[in-house]
DNA sequence: TATGACGTTTACGTTAACGTAAAGTTATAA
DNA sequence: TTATAACTTTACGTTAACGTAAACGTCATA
């Protein structure tokens, strides 16, 4: 017998509310076992706990995480079956490379940014030479 | 006299409708020009409105877009501002190097799941031998 | 035994981010 | 000159994703 949690346990690893975890709950994206009328969970529904709220970091809304959780679940019965899930999981993937490049691109031109602001800093610093886009003049 | 848009020309090229553009306005994200009392865009308003949507596509909220927006263009002014500058844009990068890594590890598991489920089908195209693990026995 | 601490259900409230409809303005085309 | 297409403002409506409060259950412990 594994490891099993209250809601608030998950509340505090995962710093939602109860009601937070109820609400997915009601959304049908977890389905705790009861013990009694509690709420117990398992490492597996921490896992979906865990897959919702990155979906939602990264700016996919309840339903669609919601979908990604049913791919990761799905019967791998039959062929047929089979072939759907993997066209599915190809266009989740699209939709998720898509978020990563539009990090990177963020990143990129905010690195760029901040290294522009730093080099003005450091011209400010040594004496500075009046306006920018100067060059080391002797 | 660079290029001018109106508000359909953007709404068709991010597939937006002008409400979303306008509302962006009213909250303070744009500032157009106006030619009477119609909105026109600079090259310099569609690129805040592409970022605007593109912080949207990573999750941020637009209040959180807003603030990003405001430190591409803070003033540079004076030493202290732009150490302020350079510290928030760490705080930025920061948020946005965890939703990289959210993008990233959510593609290796997902990645990782469709090749089983690819490998799985093979099976079963392939005669399929009753069970899964079962190694390649000649 | 009573008093928290933790949980439950039910239900109404709230906020962000727009949608939608009404009524008016302005330039161009027929 | 009228119509129509594209824009405008104003204002109320909608939805997702919870927040919050009320009233109740149940177990350990002081």
């Amino acid at each position: 017998m594994s490891e099993t949690f209250s809601i608030a346990d998950l509340a505090r690893e995962f710093e939602v509310t109860p009601r937070t975890i109820r609400y997915y709950e009601a959304e049908g994206m977890l389905a705790p076992e009861r013990r009694g009328q509690r709420r117990v969970y398992s490492p597996r529904d921490r896992v979906t706990l865990a897959l919702i709220l990155r979906g939602k970091r990264l700016g996919f809304s309840l339903a669609e995480a919601k979908e990604i959780i049913e791919l990761y679940d799905a019967p791998q019965g039959e062929a047929g079956q089979l072939k759907v899930l993997i066209d599915k999981l190809a266009d989740k993937r699209d939709a998720l490379e898509a978020k990563r490049r539009d990090a990177e691109s963020a990143l990129a031109s905010m690195d760029d940014y901040a290294t522009r602001c730093q080099d003005r800093l450091k011209e400010l610093e040594n004496g500075a030479e009046s306006s920018a886009h100067e060059g080391s003049n002797s």
